[in-house]
RNA sequence: GCGGGCGUAGCUCAGUGGUAGAGCAUCAGCUUCCCAAGCUGAGGGCCGCGGGUUCGACCCCCGUCGCCCGCUCCA
């Protein structure tokens, strides 16, 4: 029985991504890029109603970061400033901050084994005596583990003949790889050379192409604001601690772009760097983790599909203090997770970068602590955007055998594309008039729905269909009382409220 | 990047080496006082794209692009 049990739970899962991929399209939220085309892998684009629930979550994210931000440990609100840095930054942005160089991972393919490893994060053994005798380990390998390999090879296990290499470079620039022996292989010249892949999107600046206008995409939004920190601190009257937040595009040349809009090349981020001094930096941390999960809380994202996770030493980069990711329980990650946000701990390695290669002072001095002078120390929440928008998408996709459609989505009422449709039960009888005041006052303040056509049934269904929370209808007691019905998305209860009553009952239900 | 599977209408899928199908959806009209109901009709496809074999290809072959699954990867 065992066996069979993770294929049969692999199709449920599939089948479900799918539906939802499918609802997706069927009704405007996300569309493949390029679609007419035939697609290109890693992109997505927003339909009508994917590009309200992404401007939702956005401004709901700038409205608890910049508009109404959260109180502090000292009983006032924090104080924190928006942003919106331009896509393309001098290159020297990126190596100072790592990413050219650093975010270059050199691949090497085994053609024996079909495995692929960094070439970082391999070793090589070769004997000194015999240059053709070169074995390759991946990191961590134990010395165990090592002989085993040269006694199959019918190479001498005495490790102290052989001359350890860590630099892949070294074994190329001798020629040497057709006589490498792969982790995997049981046989030399397997290794490839290693590839570059380098995740940031490279173009070039001006009409006329050429080596020394070379630019990036920015690979997050993060840096657009590092860069600034100095021209905020000079015209905003901000005084640390504070935050400077921004919502953005990115852009990554993953290896392998996967699973819907999870991993894509281009995607949206909300980040927000909060500057502290170093003595605060814990007590800051702690306070942003605990915000930031409310935050996906509040949403609607339920409990047990939400889970902090502290990344271990060994996952950490070595200029972070501490790393927890808030992870989403994803229809294709479960039963395990998947990051929708990271809070880390930066330290002050960021501005420092910064400083240091633009040769610009970055220091802050203090006036609330006998001028002392220091750099900031960092803590980062940044969330990803779009895929807090599948979150939303995975979370809310209830199917319901029990009702028409056979689904529906079952949004917050704050996130739902549409807050509302007036339905007028017939298509005479003064009703469409009624509807059709009553959509003029209330898509002043709401995105709302007008259908007039077709029956009551479909309508409903429809609705459902996109999360609509809310449907008014009006019907001949309208007519004659001024009332019309409320149905519930969720329960498709109905109660009978007064016109006048409309625009505050959505107002209050909205509200989180 | 590797291996496997898939690609026919908006969606879910049939289909045969010989003129492209169904259900649902969509739209229009009628009917309907509350949940994709009923009746009548309409639109919509170079069968992912490009080659090849053939008198003739949605079908067979090759390539390519895209999607899904598994590895790999994810500063």
């Amino acid at each position: 029985m065992q066996p069979a049990e993770k294929p049969e739970n692999n199709t449920v899962i599939e089948k479900n991504m799918k539906e939802i991929v499918a609802l997706c399209k069927r009704r405007g939220f996300i569309f493949q890029a390029s679609d007419i085309y035939g697609g290109i892998n890693g992109f997505w684009d927003y339909g009508p109603l994917g590009t309200e629930l992404k401007n939702n979550l956005r401004d709901m994210w700038w409205k608890r970061m910049v508009l109404c931000p959260p109180i502090g440990p000292d009983g006032h609100p924090v104080q924190i400033v928006g942003l919106d840095s331009a896509i393309i930054q001098n290159p020297k942005v990126w190596v100072a901050s790592g990413h050219v160089g650093g975010f270059s991972d050199p691949m090497v393919d085994c053609k024996e084994t079909k495995k692929r490893y960094r070439a970082d994060h391999l070793f090589f053994l070769r004997e000194i005596n015999d240059l053709n005798k070169i074995v390759c380990f991946v990191d961590g390998t134990e010395e165990d583990e090592q002989r085993k390999k040269l006694k199959k090879l019918g190479w001498s296990q005495d490790l102290t003949v052989y001359k350890k290499a860590t630099i892949l470079d070294s074994v190329i620039q001798h020629d040497l790889t057709t006589k490498v022996v792969g982790p995997d292989a049981t046989k030399p010249g397997t290794l490839t050379e290693p590839k570059a892949f380098n995740l940031l999107f490279e173009t070039k600046i001006g009409a006329v192409a050429s080596d020394d206008n070379i630019a990036y995409l920015r690979g997050e939004t993060a840096q657009g604001i590092f860069v600034n920190y100095k021209n905020v601190m000079d015209s905003s009257r901000v005084k640390v601690p504070f935050g400077i937040a921004q919502v953005g595009k990115a852009f990554r040349n993953e290896v392998n772009p996967r699973n819907f809009i999870f991993r894509s090349r281009e995607f949206e981020q909300m980040e927000m760097e909060f500057f502290c001094h170093p003595s605060e930096a814990k007590m800051w941390f702690d306070f942003w983790k605990e915000e930031r999960k409310k935050f996906w809380q509040d949403l609607g994202l339920t409990t047990g599909n939400l889970l902090m996770r502290e990344h271990g030493a060994d996952e950490l980069v070595f200029y972070s203090k501490g790393t927890f990711d808030i992870e989403y329980k994803f229809p294709f990650t479960d039963p395990g997770f998947g990051e929708l946000e990271g809070i880390a701990y930066r330290t002050n390695y960021d501005l420092n970068q910064h400083q240091e290669h633009s040769g610009q002072k970055l220091d802050y001095i203090d006036p609330e602590r006998n001028n002392e002078r220091y750099i900031p120390h960092v803590i980062e929440p940044a969330a990803g955007l779009t895929r807090g928008v599948l979150a939303l998408l995975c979370e809310a996709f209830t199917p319901d055998p029990g009702r028409p459609s056979g689904v529906y989505l079952n949004f917050h009422p704050s996130m739902a594309p549409k807050k509302a449709a007036i339905l007028p039960l017939t298509a005479k009888d003064g009703q469409p008039e009624i509807a059709e005041k009553l959509y003029m006052e209330l898509r002043e303040e709401f995105p709302v729905d007008l259908d007039i056509k077709q029956n009551i049934g479909k309508r409903y269904a429809r609705q459902d269909e996109i999360g609509t929370p809310f449907c008014f209808t009006i019907d001949n007691q309208t007519v004659a009382d001024q009332t019309v019905t409320v149905r519930e998305r969720n329960t498709m209860a109905q109660e009978r409220i007064h016109l006048s009553q409309v625009g505050d009952y959505l107002r209050r239900k909205i509200k989180i």
